[in-house]
DNA sequence: ACCTGAACACCGTTCAAGT
DNA sequence: ACCTGAACACCGTTCAAGT
């Protein structure tokens, strides 16, 4: 009805960035990415594979942007308050549920370095970091600390799911062959590999990424006590 | 001469998995990812690219086989004695100085997750881990959060080598740039990003990735005094 | 048992031609 | 200004045919 507003009567399926990022998140997410494809984004666009060059420089562009879109979210999504210690913890959290939830982000975050979604990122473990009262000459090597050993994380899981998804296995399953071949290492070579094989199936990502996040966090600490 | 000794006449240009790991190096080195190719390959070792797939399953086996040989014998070279602590330090430089030389290390480290590289890597971490006298509990958590991290460093320079590379920039006209950007962001949303901006060009990774590790073993150390 | 190299089934990207 | 879709220059991988 509203036609006489200027000539606000877009088509409906007119393309635009947002609406080609969205349907690229889709993809990714339902299958890795490989599963990202000019021609498969173009198809579910119903268009040329070509129309998307106007809208975005190239594939890589478009990578990045649809890791910018859900790192941004994740951000808006973890504001809170209380102290800043339990700040960098929830906002590294609900990281890590992000890249759980969608395997490919973490390779885009490596991909992206420097760019829009690690810059993000970088500054508000930045600004948390001074909230934390580290002095200033600490300050950028400790958020980038966590910033690599976040995305370390993350990319990491993301390849363990890309392997055992190529492989047509469930996680578990995966692991539990990993944790198989580790336990018939060479005891003389890898008595530390084996000897933790036993845990690996069962063992909690979450909670030891989280305990990661504190190892750092602690030497923090300790350095200021000095 | 020693052409009695039975039959080990073998051709001097016979395939071996090893010729092949070593040309792909080379071709990784010189190009980076994009540059290791089947036919590029192929033709290096002077045979058909059908050839290859004799000697190795697919292309994410060579590339895994060829960060292995890499962290093989930088491992190698990282023997020395001294303290725990020193032992961590010193491994994890050589191994920053290795994805350094190397940059499609570190990509390759993260798709291998679980497999050959990491798994040495896990062991030498862990067995240093051990020796700090970390209990055996927080063993697992500590070895995977020190792989991480530095799995994390490394593949994130990588890829920063890789951007710069790819627009036929130095390392340091890049980050050049790269800080002039973080200068111009909105200064409400990014006071940290601008803040750190000028540091940037001339900051040292190296120095600021060993701090991290100090972090992680501080943390450690804190941890146990408790 | 290993090699050869043409062929297959894809890619990302470009670009003349349309609207 | 944007879209279309054929065409280009590549990929990894396979496989009949050779030795």
């Amino acid at each position: 009805m509203a036609t006489k507003a200027r000539n606000i009567q877009r088509r409906e399926d007119a393309l635009s960035h947002d609406r080609i990022v969205d349907a690229a998140i889709e993809l990714l997410d339902a299958g890795g990415e490989d599963g990202l494809t000019f021609r498969a984004l173009s198809e579910r666009l119903a268009t040329g594979p070509g129309a998307i060059y106007n809208h975005i420089a190239d594939k890589d562009a478009l990578l990045v942007a649809a890791c910018d879109t859900l790192v941004a979210r994740t951000l808006d999504a973890g504001k809170a308050g209380s102290s800043p210690r339990a700040a960098i913890r929830t906002l590294a959290l609900a990281l890590f549920d992000a890249m759980d939830a969608h395997p490919w982000m973490g390779a885009a975050l490596v991909r992206a370095a420097g760019q829009s979604p690690s810059v993000r990122l970088l500054e508000r473990l930045g600004q948390a970091i001074q909230a934390l009262g580290v002095p200033r000459k600490g300050q950028w090597a400790a958020a980038s600390a966590l910033l690599h050993y976040i995305v370390g994380v993350g990319s990491h899981n993301a390849a363990q799911s890309q392997f055992a998804r190529a492989r047509g296995l469930a996680r578990d399953r995966h692991l539990g062959t990993l944790s198989a071949q580790w336990a018939q290492l060479d005891a003389a070579l890898y008595p530390f590999v084996r000897s933790v094989s036993a845990q690996l199936p069962a063992h909690d990502d979450r909670a030891d990424f989280l305990a990661g996040i504190d190892l750092v966090l602690g030497g923090l600490a300790s350095a200021q006590k000095k």
